[in-house]
DNA sequence: CAGTGAAGTTAGTGACCACTAACTAACCAA
DNA sequence: TTGGTTAGTTAGTGGTCACTAACTTCACTG
């Protein structure tokens, strides 16, 4: 298998177990091994850990942008917006897309190149969300905004109805999980 | 000084370090030199690292709520809304709450009881806020939505307006900053 | 067939890390 | 004075980790 093929190979495998432990909780032989490979030869493939988590980034965030251009399709307005709404979904129930999301903006707190990037293609993520969809900025920022509540909330197991019951779902959810002060 | 002092101290000073580090990123040896006593101390005044940053889980959402319940003071409604996004703002800013918060919904990513926890204290502040503000269901999942967006926004060091500009000003940036197809 | 370059390996190394064992120092009550 | 309790220490230990050095294997080519 050529290089290029297996640091293909490598960026998936290092989202997959990236998104999982994080950047410090995951160990470049654990890479290895789901690549299939000796854990030396990463090193090969790319100059350091480091270097590997920022490939991974850059690849989630092409995927995601993939996702959601495809997800549009010829759709503008509202029907846009809520094919991608659906998209999203599907990613976060996919679940490779959203831990890794979260560990990325975890790691992004301790690392200045990190943060730069997640900045700039953030920047791009959500211009492209109002070409597609031609939707005013405050509409893409209610979308944008439930989508990264919705990555909290699936993170922490909450269960919630989508759609515009949503709200509704997660009241009643709060009045069955909460705890009961008045418990005795 | 007496072990229960201690142990508060070293609550704070975990929840500064963790926030940085990471569950995984962060040494014993680091949250000790905060505290300004040795390292293997530390088990005695917690049985495990792990057990500390389960405890600092706990502090972090306590601090949440009486912050929010502070802010909302005798205010009901709108108001009471309006003053308690104020409040979660200078917390972002204060930039303790937000590196926790994103390191903790990281951590529930591979750790069940984590993401248990993370569930119930959600849960019980979901449930306050409705409370509190007495608004809808709706408004209370857009307030908690925006503020999630926000603590992405604020990690990645994006620039925004708060209030009704808000969406206004993030389409701005994403004009900006995003990378241009056509810089040739 | 010799030689070269690319894909991959095994064997290590120094640093760090969570946690333990065993000791000390100060206070306080009988 | 003594004996116990509490707050704290120093010195280590076994394991893990990112990364390196040096070797192998093999397809291709002149």
């Amino acid at each position: 298998m050529s290089a290029e093929e297996r640091r293909e190979e490598t960026i998936r495998a290092a989202i997959c177990e990236f998104g999982r432990g994080g950047y410090e909780g995951t160990s470049t032989a654990t890479i290895a091994k789901r690549v299939g490979v000796s854990q030396p030869y990463l090193f090969r493939l790319f100059p350091s850990k480091r270097a590997l988590f920022l490939a991974a980034i850059d690849r989630c965030f092409d995927d995601l942008e993939e996702s959601m251009r495809e997800a549009a399709g010829g759709r503008y307005g509202n029907e846009a917006i809520v094919a991608m709404g659906a998209r999203y979904r599907e990613l976060l129930a996919g679940d490779v897309q959203l831990k890794f999301q979260l560990q990325l903006y975890a790691a992004a707190l301790d690392d200045e190149e990190i943060r730069r990037i997640g900045n700039t293609r953030w920047a791009g993520l959500w211009r492209m969300l109002g070409e597609l969809s031609g939707e005013p900025a405050d509409e893409i920022l209610r979308f944008v905004s439930v989508g990264m509540l919705l990555n909290v909330l699936t993170a922490l197991d909450v269960p919630y109805t989508p759609g515009p019951k949503l709200g509704r779902s997660l009241q009643d959810w709060s009045r069955d999980s909460a705890p009961r002060p008045d418990s005795s």
